[in-house]
RNA sequence: GGGAGCAUAGCUCAGUUGGGAGAGCGCAUGCCUUACAAGCAUGAUGUCGUUGGUUCAAGUCCAUCUGUUCCCACCA
């Protein structure tokens, strides 16, 4: 017998993949024999390790980067990692910090010396993560956003941008983050609706006249109000407009008393309708002040410091935090007599994504990349349908970010990151350049002074499909893998990097840098909570692996799942994953068991061969002299290989997944494995039962390859056929073909009648309890002389799944009987139960077991059944507009459907009728 | 405030261009049938969220409503 154990060990998936990476098997060259096919990972930051949301989307890219590589392309699968600018700032200042150290105690240069011992302890570690799943990247080309020739990526871009005039610097009201201290982008803020108040408050009018009442939610930027608007059509305070209100924070303030009066203006951006129809205009702290501002030529009166405390403009209020000069004021207004309400509203407050402190808009000096002409050609990349997105939903999704989006403010008050090439002389002149520049550019002055921030961590993900591939040079690497192909991610990476990568790729390489991005959903929880640190509810992939192995975990994420919608994590799917792959494993082993041992080689796992490896009784007209069954089974498999080929290229990568599985486990092993059981007895039909066996194993193993590497490679190797002889790995063996001879529609046809037949007779056996060591025996009578000749040649297969003893064949005159024709027997009609299927009837001698009024009430049912069919059937070929616009292949089949029903509805007429009924 | 997704069996979800409702898990019954009990066989369960519309034909397309999730957003 057989030494291969009973139950599939994941336990070695660790060693396969040394072998893979020892043999090479994931290396990318530049040949231009072949087509390429590139994907670049999307760089974990270091401060991470991996989490569900990585392993999801490194399954998905090594599935299509496995195809691929199959398939004949010179793949190229770039993995890497991204230093992550503030988030691991953040990280590692929490580290010093449990030292007693600070960023400034330490100096700019130290503290930066400390973050790179960070990368190196832990820019590592995500990535054996990511090998331990089994991806097939080519970690020879692993690159990093800091490393020597990304950074100088970045410098030459910020050169060039800046010589062009695109990137400058400029005074704009930007987010500013109080507790990191810095400024962050628009895209790094998040709403959070939480409870608020709106405080009406009303200003004297300058010359005494009266009062105007507005409402604000933050009363400390009172402090730093220029203006006071109205609409320009809103008659209640047409007469205002133009005089001016007194700030009372100011007066008997010495200079400060200067600001004291400030004008009523009108501006259309006032909703007439909202509150008072008055709104105080503060345009150093609030966006649209900023631009009503603008238009007006307000002064912007910025009242904080960059820790959120009230500066020197804030007059007695200086010094106070953000939190408490609101109180203080709103006391001091009370007082004045110039408060009336407090209001209990519900409002949006912008927060950092990072550290959740509510974001402060405030007016500061930085530097911004100007959008309207970047943005223009990456948008027209997705309107002319030359940027493909997975659903249509996501391509909105970036095309409205590409028409809503502003300047991009690309510095960051932090240290760790790329240091902008800006140099200062003295006189305040900016000289921009690679390396530091020995003169100031305009004066010529050598007392120079680097620019003190770092750029946005996106700015050099944006260059990542070029800048890896050793862009600005022209490498020949750059030259053949780039354009990549696909850009795997989630949804809200969308604005962040896809956004960013597209039009730095037309800027700088003339074109996209990927024609496809696939969008894949958020793996959720059991109970479809999003998974976070916070809540603790987070799957650990790697306890997966631990338990189950890797191929688990990435079958799991992928078997039926549409890959662009959301999934909750389930252990009952886990468990069928291991199931199927156990499954998988058996099935090879009873191929593997029927196997002759090598010419002089030990029995055992290795040592055996298939009968015949070589496949070519495909190819000829050999095929169609094969057994029904086989021709059956390759033609499933032929419509599988188009199918999920098919799938994969759409990118519906559950779909083709599920699709292998349910052939496995339904066709191949609960119908075809059984029905060639027979034959393996027999020495003279062994072989080809065998080759037809193994082929179709073989296939599947292939075809399941990209979603669970390491059990298909075990299986392939340990099945020892021709193409593992040679390959010694599935990786490098062939993707199956879709090939049109082994159509075969009337196998098919043939097959499903046969099914039919087993289904029936063992539904009765299970209706009646007859023990399943009680082999009945079977008459069979064909309809046909085309369902004699099925039957004829299929005794075995129905013996057998049937669980029968005899199976009888009874022919009339015009039937086609063979040598494997056995007459029936006489049989008292009393003890026989009648089946009616589409092609024939069956009588089931059952003696004892035959209730006559069970069976009349079973007859009538199926008479029910049909009865049923029929007249459904008659409605529609009745019916004028189906028969006028129905296509005509539909109601032949229609046709054809009620001849079989009529017919089978005659024959349960007649049994009924002789029951007596 | 704007936009999008989802709503199908007890649970989790498939359902490709409209053409007789599916899977897994769970449940019921019987089986250790010499690949697999992590298995095999058989079975039960659905006005496909509401109301309309288009069509010969709607789970599928359109509209509306309800519930739910998410994204975006400067309403003082």
């Amino acid at each position: 017998m057989t030494n291969i154990p009973k139950h599939y060990d994941p336990f070695r998936e660790d060693e396969i993949y040394s072998r893979w990476m020892e043999r090479g098997y994931f290396r990318a060259e530049v040949n231009p024999a072949k087509k390429p096919y590139t994907i670049m990972m999307p760089p974990p930051n270091i401060t991470d390790k991996l989490h569900v949301g990585h392993a999801f989307n490194a399954t998905v890219q090594d599935m299509l980067i496995r195809t691929r590589r199959m398939q004949g392309y010179e793949v190229m699968w770039m993995p890497g990692t991204d230093h992550a600018a503030i988030s691991t700032e953040v990280q590692v200042v929490k580290a010093i910090a449990k030292e007693g150290l600070t960023k400034n105690d330490m100096g700019r240069e130290k503290f930066l010396a400390r973050v790179w011992e960070w990368q190196q302890e832990y820019g590592s570690m995500i990535v054996s993560q990511i090998k331990r799943l089994g991806a097939s990247c080519d970690w020879e080309r692993e690159r990093f956003t800091m490393d020597d020739g990304l950074s100088a990526a970045v410098l030459e871009a910020f050169e060039r941008l800046y010589n062009e005039g695109k990137i400058y610097r400029g005074e704009k009201l930007v987010n500013w983050c109080v507790k990191c201290a810095t400024t962050i982008s628009d895209a790094e803020v998040e709403h959070e609706d939480s409870e608020g108040a709106l405080y009406h408050f009303q200003y004297p009018l300058a010359d005494g006249s009266g009062h105007i009442a507005f409402a604000t939610t933050r009363p400390e930027t009172m402090l730093g109000d220029t203006a006071i608007a109205v609409h320009p059509d809103d008659e209640r305070y047409a007469a205002l407009i133009g005089k001016a209100v007194r700030l009372p924070f100011f007066d008997n303030h010495g200079d400060l008393a200067a600001r004291a009066e400030i004008p009523i203006i009108s501006d259309s951006y006032v909703d007439k309708e909202y509150g008072t129809g008055v709104v105080k205009i503060t345009p150093a702290h609030d966006p649209n002040d900023f631009e009503i501002g603008e238009r007006h030529n307000l002064p912007r009166v910025n009242i904080l410091n960059d820790d959120g405390t009230i500066n020197a403009a804030g007059g007695k209020y200086e010094g106070l935090p953000r939190e408490d000069a609101r109180e203080q004021i709103i006391a001091d207004m009370t007082q004045l007599g110039l408060y009336i309400r407090t209001e209990k509203i519900t409002h949006a407050k912008g927060t950092h994504d990072r550290c959740h402190v509510v974001v402060e808009p405030l007016v500061k000096l930085q530097w911004f990349l100007k959008m309207d002409e970047l943005a223009k050609p990456a948008l027209e990349a997705f309107t002319s349908g030359q940027l493909k997105f997975n659903k249509e939903r996501f391509g909105k999704i970036y095309a409205h970010w590409l028409e809503i989006i502003k300047d991009w403010c690309i510095s960051r008050q932090i240290w760790w990151g790329h240091r902008i090439p800006a140099y200062y002389c003295p006189d305040g002149h900016i000289t921009v350049a690679k390396t530091v520049p020995a003169a100031c550019s305009t004066c010529g002055a050598t007392d120079l002074r680097q620019d003190e921030d770092t750029l946005d961590t996106w700015f050099s993900s944006a260059l990542w499909p070029f800048s890896t591939l050793g862009w600005p040079d022209k490498t020949p690497e750059l030259d053949f893998f780039y354009k990549t192909d696909v850009l795997s991610t989630a949804q809200e990476i969308i604005f962040f990097w896809v956004v960013r990568m597209v039009f730095m790729g037309i800027k700088f390489m003339g074109e996209i840098p990927f024609d496809h991005v696939l969008i894949h959903g958020t793996v959720r929880d059991e109970n479809g909570i999003k998974m976070s640190k916070s809540l603790g509810n987070g799957i650990d992939p790697l306890d997966i692996v631990k338990q189950y192995g890797a191929d688990v975990l990435r079958l799991t994420f992928l078997n039926g799942n549409a890959v662009d919608s959301d999934t909750r994590f389930k252990q009952d799917r886990v468990e069928f994953s291991r199931n199927f792959l156990n499954k998988l494993w058996n099935a090879s082993r009873f191929v593997m068991m029927n196997m002759e041992p090598a010419a002089g080689g030990e029995a055992g796992e290795g040592s055996r061969v298939a009968d015949a490896e070589d496949n070519d009784y495909l190819d000829s007209a050999a095929a169609s002299s094969l057994p029904v069954e086989d021709r059956w089974i390759l033609s499933r498999l032929n419509e599988l290989v188009r199918d999920v080929t098919e799938k994969i290229d759409a990118h519906e990568l559950g779909m083709a997944v599920g699709k292998v599985v349910d052939f496995v486990w339904d066709e191949y092993c609960d119908w075809y494995l059984e029905m060639v059981k027979p034959r393996l007895r027999e020495a003279a039909a062994k072989p080809l039962a065998m080759r037809t066996l193994t082929h179709v194993l073989t296939t599947c193993l292939k075809l399941l390859h990209p979603v669970v590497p390491f059990i298909t490679e075990d299986l392939f190797l340990a099945l020892n056929g021709a193409e593992a002889r040679a390959t010694g790995t599935v990786m490098r063996s062939a993707w199956p073909l879709f090939d049109a001879v082994l159509h075969d529609a009337a196998a098919e046809k043939d097959v499903d009648a046969l099914k039919e037949a087993v289904r029936g007779v063992r539904n009765i056996r299970a209706e009646r309890q007859v023990p399943a060591g009680q082999k009945i025996s079977l008459t069979v009578f064909p309809n046909d002389a085309s369902a004699a000749d099925l039957f004829a040649s299929s005794l075995d297969i129905i013996r057998i799944l049937c669980n029968a003893g005899d199976v009888f064949l009874s022919v009339g005159v015009d039937g086609a009987g063979g040598a494997a024709v056995i007459a029936p027997p006489e049989i008292t009609p009393a003890g026989i139960l009648s089946l009616v299927v589409p092609n024939a009837t069956i009588h089931l001698p059952l003696d004892s077991l035959v209730d006559t009024e069970k069976e009349r009430a079973r007859l009538a049912k199926e008479q029910k059944r049909l009865s049923g069919e029929l007249a459904r059937i008659d409605g529609k070929l009745a019916n004028k507009g189906y028969m006028a616009k129905a296509p005509a292949d539909l109601i032949a089949s229609e046709r054809e459907k009620r001849v079989q029903f009529a017919q089978m509805l005659e024959k349960v007429n007649a049994e009924l009728e002789g029951l007596g009924a």
